[in-house]
DNA sequence: TTTTATTATCGTAATATTGCAATATATAAA
DNA sequence: TTTATATATTGCAATATTACGATAATAAAA
């Protein structure tokens, strides 16, 4: 069906399922590093460090902005992208509660 | 084209974005932390708990199994399917690592 | 051996994702 | 205004994922 049955998990395992699936495609993890790295964000120079096309980037780094974990500013022609760091942490401590949160209790 | 260009990418983006594919579902969460919870883990409970079909969480399983994030030990005729701690642990530090690493210099 | 119970695999339909060419939009420069 | 540059959107083809019925495989119970 190619469907997730959403309406039978928790707001929660769906929220952590769709955080997860944004990170889980290489060139967005290959685009966050390459932000992080850059005093100046600006997109095109993303499509010549990633190696893909432009629409393609576009639509890579319009995921990432989807939750918030990127911001574009205009600066004229250009568009500065930058890492949320407030969500980024917010992330990071929801994945590290999730791991945590599982315990082990058998084997 | 639906094709991930791994290619172009490093083996560690590429096996960080494995990981992430891996628990970007949320049936696949429910398991986990359905599994972490009993004392005895056995597919046919999972089913039942989940929602979904056998077929449906056997693949889910397997999926988990591939990045060894869980184990299958045969008992008889069920399954105990416990959480590979060793291999949580680390999944989780290279998480952080990700996480941490990416600094922001911008903005 | 036959039956029953549990889990895995196969095949397939429905839907999602990836990637890019073409094109649109927007702004700066000429 | 026209042109050039940068980014976004649209449309589509190729591939991947999700879900499940049917069925196979395995092992305990009868």
């Amino acid at each position: 069906m190619g469907i997730t049955k959403t309406q039978i998990f928790s707001a929660k395992q769906n929220e952590l399922a769709s955080t997860f699936k944004v990170l889980a495609h290489p060139a967005r993890i290959a685009i966050l590093q390459y932000i992080s790295q850059q005093k100046a964000c600006i997109c095109n120079d993303i499509v010549d460090e990633i190696g893909l096309a432009q629409p393609t980037i576009s639509q890579h780094l319009k995921e990432l902005k989807s939750i918030d974990l990127i911001q574009g500013e205009i600066e004229g022609k250009k568009v500065c992208y930058c890492i949320n760091l407030k969500k980024w942490q917010q992330i990071q401590e929801s994945l590290n509660a999730f791991f945590d949160k599982t315990k082990f209790n058998c084997c």
